[in-house]
DNA sequence: GGCCGCTCTTTGGTCTGACAATATGTATTG
DNA sequence: CAATACATATTGTCAGACCAAAGAGCGGCC
């Protein structure tokens, strides 16, 4: 049986570039074709299907055909489309459950697959607290503005909730530490912006780590950062959407200040440190 | 022979809940357990080599054995082992030749990984052009103040290739749009930092989609664009941050009021439009 | 001796068929 | 009528086979 080339699948690499065509000029040939993309069978069949759920052809929710009559249908074997929807699983675009009834239902990818795609991209590439710390002032403050100017009250009940908490985890410096992240993921979360909120979530648990065995938590760094979270909690309930962005951007600058300023040996630590 | 259970990995959902125990209390049973999580053979196994990866002990470059060998070291079968590796290779942790002296091979995950997964979420859910607004409004002014600290030669090389053939695109209209977004693209690769880099890669092709098809790129517009990036440059060769960041700030808000203005059938329409 | 081409071997890519695990539906039985 | 047991559909996994790709090594030719 004819293996890989009987897939009924527009291949999209396959256009018929009719080798025995224009034999004679055989030198001065400079790249006709550019490198050429072999695709495996699983690739194409995933490919497929995504494009037919991000063109709105397979809606949310809609159950998928068995993987025997995937199978069936596209010409592959079962293996072949397994490997596909395992594919698709990892990126979000089907969630497959076992059993009777079971099956593939079409899904789109939220911000969990967005986040877990840059926690291994961050996790990989050790060595960028920098990058981080860069990040976070970029989208802090503007975070803080658009707070003030989607908040609900839900939001706002959030956040106060959680200024509470820092309050009374004063003294106990990790508990500190992982409510004050919290706080800034309740601030992100208020803008109702979800490409925003994942990117933060995303480098919020990395920022925790790298900042979690720093000792520049002294008192003095933690009552002033109550006070300010004060102040930028006002802001954004008043809906002063140029004090919210001012306060916000003074806040993560001095901490940026604060980590710039380290010795080099402890950010050395802390970002090898796991991360 | 037994199939699921004698995975020789730790499973991490294993441990020894003793059904056995404690069965008289059979009322007031209030969750012992939490919601037991059923892991598949290929997700601990692409989960341990993971783990592997990000923690050092499988460097980059580095071989990993062939999915016979992994089959025989982790009692899996070879399907299973496979759907392991497309796993990670899905997630760029490895890539995988096929013929002789091939097989997996470990590397990083990269931008381009991040990119496609940005993409995807961003394509899923239609509906963002305000996210994506929002989201430049962000990143942008601040990746022009470090553009401004980090630029290199080469950097103002292509920036300021990048800018003459904006101008000489300029009755060129989707060729303009194309090479703006270029532009934009070459100031935050200015920055140096992947994590801005990614994030504004992903968003950039939703936002040529969206303001391509829109009329609102007048003359007077474009002259006006060709303007304010020649100023937003001059201040990054110059390395004034703070003018930099002002002058990018301006220029995308008012790209941004340009679209918050536009009747809102319009931008139905380019948000729906396939983005 | 050095280059070209052939074959050989290793490796991933795919198919097939079988059985296990799982979850739902349905009949049976007290 | 409810609880239980069985039937059934579907994914999960394994085993073995063969195909396809691509470097390794060998041999022949100049």
């Amino acid at each position: 049986m004819v293996k890989c080339t009987r897939i009924p699948l527009e291949t999209g690499a396959h256009e018929e570039t009719s080798l025995s065509a224009d034999p004679k000029s055989d030198e001065a040939r400079a790249s006709v074709t550019g490198p050429i993309e072999v695709f495996k069978a699983s690739e194409l069949l995933a490919g497929r299907l995504r494009e037919q759920i991000l063109q709105g052809q397979l809606q949310e929710g809609a159950p998928l055909p068995t993987e025997r009559d995937l199978g069936h249908q596209s010409g592959l074997g079962r293996s072949s489309v397994r490997e596909a929807l395992r594919i698709l699983e990892n990126q979000g675009f089907v969630s497959i459950r076992p059993g009777r009834g079971g099956g593939s239902i079409v899904q789109l990818p939220d911000r969990a697959d967005v986040e877990t795609s840059l926690e291994h991209f961050i996790r990989g590439r050790r060595f960028r607290l920098r990058a981080l710390i860069e990040t976070r002032e970029a989208i802090e403050p503007a975070s803080a503005r658009l707070a003030a100017r989607h908040r609900t009250s839900a939001d706002i009940e959030s956040l106060e909730r959680l200024s509470a908490a820092l309050g009374a985890a004063f003294d106990n410096i990790p508990e500190f530490l992982r409510v004050n992240i919290e706080w800034h993921l309740a601030v992100v979360t208020a803008t109702h912006n979800d490409l925003l909120i994942a990117f933060m979530r995303a480098i919020a648990q990395a920022v925790l780590t790298a900042t979690d065995l720093e000792d520049f938590n002294s008192d003095e760094v933690r009552t002033a950062t109550l006070k300010i979270h004060r102040r930028i909690l006002d802001a954004i309930i008043a809906g002063d959407e140029e004090a919210a962005v001012r306060r916000m951007r003074r806040h993560v600058g001095s901490y940026a200040r604060l980590v710039a300023t380290r010795p080099p040996e402890s950010l050395e630590k802390s970002t090898k440190m796991e991360l």
